[in-house]
DNA sequence: GCGGCTTTCTGACATTTGTCATGAGCGGCG
DNA sequence: CGCCGCTCATGACAAATGTCAGAAAGCCGC
């Protein structure tokens, strides 16, 4: 019984490696490659894969917004993500949004054809030290609002243009990250939104 | 001929891949392979190889950084860089250390299997894109001082903490701090930071 | 040595941020 | 219902930051 994969990855390089390797294992067959998260989407649409392999970051649409549409459309099809950068919060939303499987850049391809066929059985795999990081990160003390807010500090705005692209008044905003910082025990907003990034609740 | 190729790249997954696709082409061989920058030092020693293949960003020591003590240790061994981030300041940086090649992870495994034999040959290839990032991006308006600040700055330290890191005078790091703002162009020192990143500048 | 340059500092000022108290409205839960 | 937590707001104050002018010290070239 053969595997009928999908690849997802926006680097070239790394996709036809990765093909090419995935190959090697005669009960696994690469149907389908996409290089951005839309055609993923379609490609998985046409070619019915059993699993789909996703790099998290892609241009369009990330891994887990495939996941989330992949497993309305193609509920058979099982999802596993790769990543270079695992923030606890990824796996999280990954495993929310139906994931199955979620392992680092750094496993070997054995092992990830061996996870390949662990998930198309319909079992999960994470790998253990995303898992440990991700417990040790704990769910994120902050309230929808501060979050949105924390996220809209964080390409350096200041208060007034936060408060107009949230439309909220600038003392609230003010008020939102003043609690979102000292939640996170930062020094101010930006080193904040340094530590909502790294443990992935932003 | 064949040509001996030394490949570093801390993902184990992309590495084993890709040492997989170079084999298919018969005139190159793998003859050794690193997880981290250290580790590519001492494996380009042991194995003099005639092209370094090495990933950007790597653990102990980045690509630029192995690339200058290869050029001094081994000086018939070409560097090429392969990254998935192509900031322009990276390239600049690489040119300078004597890197032959530098290249983005959305190349085919063809067409890096030809540039690893352009770089063997003494050629340089520089891929067209990244090089006209570079070119658009310029040249740092900042002073070396300037410079400096800003990335003390990175991470969103106080101007206190900033100074005493630097052993400068508060004053003097938000003065610092100002002209690089204006330079850049930015509204604080954060949006300026962001700024001297993405240019490459930090 | 003089002029120009960079580096470094100081002091003063306006603006922005961070912090706090306080309150109104709303939704859920026991 | 009453309590609690989240949302949103205002006002006031302290602290940090941004901006500017000015000035001493050192270095380089002419």
């Amino acid at each position: 019984m053969t595997v009928r994969v999908l690849l997802a990855d926006d680097e070239h390089l790394i996709r036809g490696a990765l093909a090419a390797l995935l190959a090697l294992e005669d009960d696994l067959v690469v149907v389908a490659e996409a290089a951005s998260g839309p055609e993923a989407l379609a490609m998985a649409r046409a070619h019915q894969p059993d699993v789909a392999v996703l790099d998290l970051q892609m241009p369009g649409a990330d891994g887990v917004r495939v996941a989330t549409s992949l497993r309305a459309e193609l509920p058979g099809c099982q999802v596993l993500i790769v990543t270079s950068h695992g923030r606890p919060g990824h796996l999280k939303r990954a495993l929310a949004a139906g994931v199955r499987g979620f392992v680092p850049k750094t496993v070997s391809a054995q092992r990830l054809a061996e996870i390949i066929r662990t998930v198309q059985a319909g079992n999960r795999y994470v790998d253990p030290e995303l898992a440990a990081d991700a417990i040790s990160a704990g769910d994120s003390p902050l309230t929808a609002r501060e979050a949105e807010v924390l996220e809209l500090a964080a390409d350096g705005a200041p208060v007034a243009e936060i408060a107009e692209r949230a439309a909220l008044s600038p003392g609230t905003v003010r008020n939102y990250l003043s609690s979102a910082v000292s939640k996170l025990g930062a020094e101010n907003r930006h080193t904040a939104v340094r530590l909502a990034r790294e443990r992935g609740w932003v």
